[in-house]
DNA sequence: GGCGGCTGTCACATATTTGTCACTAAAATG
DNA sequence: CATTTTAGTGACAAATATGTGACAGCCGCC
């Protein structure tokens, strides 16, 4: 079972860092933002499956903030938290409204927090697209959890399934191991690099039934690359 | 025309007998319960054509279940009028807006309520699908209870009814355990996931008549996959 | 009460995955 | 060409995940 990203938005470090040790406790990777830009970017490139979102932003409000999310097709699905002082509580119906998925009143214990989290998260379903992502006849179909290449079902373990995945999102784009760690392992683990080799061959190997042995590149010195290239430009 | 039946769902024993009443005057069958868990369980097993449901209860909200059937294609059709006390108003729209069809505000006279009741049957269609489910050979008759493949009979305990009810109606998606306790087991259940590996055995046996005991492929590292297809190819 | 079917859990058996190594092959370097 | 660095590869033991049989509690039914 591989854990869920939490993208926690909120200007103030030490409430941050709070909302991290408790999350992280349970099991959940975190991420975070001090500002609703920031907060974006982070969206777009690391694809949390909820966001804690302060009430209160420096630049744009929270409820703002969720509002785009809301309206945006691409970001529609994920699910949002509102957090908010006490006294604030007029905003309940107004937070929802605007598209939250719950909300949470400070102060809370960090058992509230998570219990309520993986409600969210239980109902929400995975924010993960449901398209297949494809690659020339390379296809990965997210929600049935399946490989192909043309008609032939690739069969493959769960870190190379996750790797693959994103691959297919990021392709034509080269990454160190370092960052292959971050984003596929999740950050925050004890792993060797060499490990990534390991898997990477493991993957082109699975990937090799058919002439298609040529979608993994290697860039010497920095790391690898996903390309629905097949043949060397000679 | 037999008589619709409707499920009464409030955690107050005393309510439901006073609903029961007065539906049963007007003619309806009425089958109760008293949390989130049973009604859930109900729906696939009695398949009522309408549900009413109290906007508080012990396990989940009525709300949040509301939301549930609603997003489940084998519910979605199942017509819901939610009921809540005075001065909930506030939570009407919200109510509406999960899906709920009507909204019925405590006190409110046996008259009003089978009033409404009508009105919503009347501009519902059938509430669960009438047709079978299949799969291949695979047959599940919702109206008999009955499975077959082929011309075999196929026998299996409740839970394992539900569970391949679930199943037929969202074939080729990989579940998790936890979605699977969701959905099959109703949600806030206590119940371990591991609980899920033995029912999924215990179906698997049940099917594995004949030669067809590929329905249910294993997911590794997620969980479970219903599929008329071998998994060799796609 | 006794019986039989269902359920949820366990403990144990298997199967698969995973991170590391040691070693080899291939590039760079000079 | 010799040397150094970097990547590919097969093997492996430990860690995880899943399959499976058994069992006790529960509930409805005689």
């Amino acid at each position: 079972m591989d854990s869920k990203t939490i993208l926690i938005v909120d200007d103030e470090a030490p409430v941050r860092d709070m909302l991290r040790v408790a999350l992280e406790m349970a099991d959940y990777r975190c991420i975070e933002a001090g500002n609703a830009q920031e907060a974006h970017a982070l969206i777009i490139d690391e694809r949390p499956d909820l966001v804690l979102l302060d009430w209160m932003l420096p630049d744009v409000s929270g409820v703002e903030l969720a509002r785009r999310l809301k309206r945006d097709e691409l970001t529609a699905a994920l699910p949002i938290i509102m957090l908010t002082a006490k006294g604030e509580e007029d905003h309940k119906i107004k937070g929802l409204e605007t598209g939250a998925d719950d909300y949470i009143t400070k102060p809370f214990s960090p058992r509230e927090l998570v219990a309520r989290l993986k409600a969210v998260l239980r109902r929400a379903g995975p924010a993960t697209p449901e398209e297949p992502l494809t690659a020339g006849e390379l296809v990965l179909d997210p929600v049935s959890h399946r490989v192909s290449i043309g008609d032939q079902a690739v069969d493959m373990g769960p870190t190379e399934f996750r790797l693959l995945t994103f691959f297919l999102s990021h392709q034509e784009r080269a990454y160190t191991r370092t960052q292959l760690l971050d984003h596929v392992w999740g950050g925050n683990v004890y792993v060797e690099e060499r490990t990534v080799d390991v898997h990477i061959r493991r993957l082109r190997k699975a990937l090799a039934i058919g002439g298609h042995d040529r979608f993994i590149q290697t860039v010497r010195g920095t790391g690898y690359r996903f390309s629905v290239q097949t043949a060397e430009k000679v």
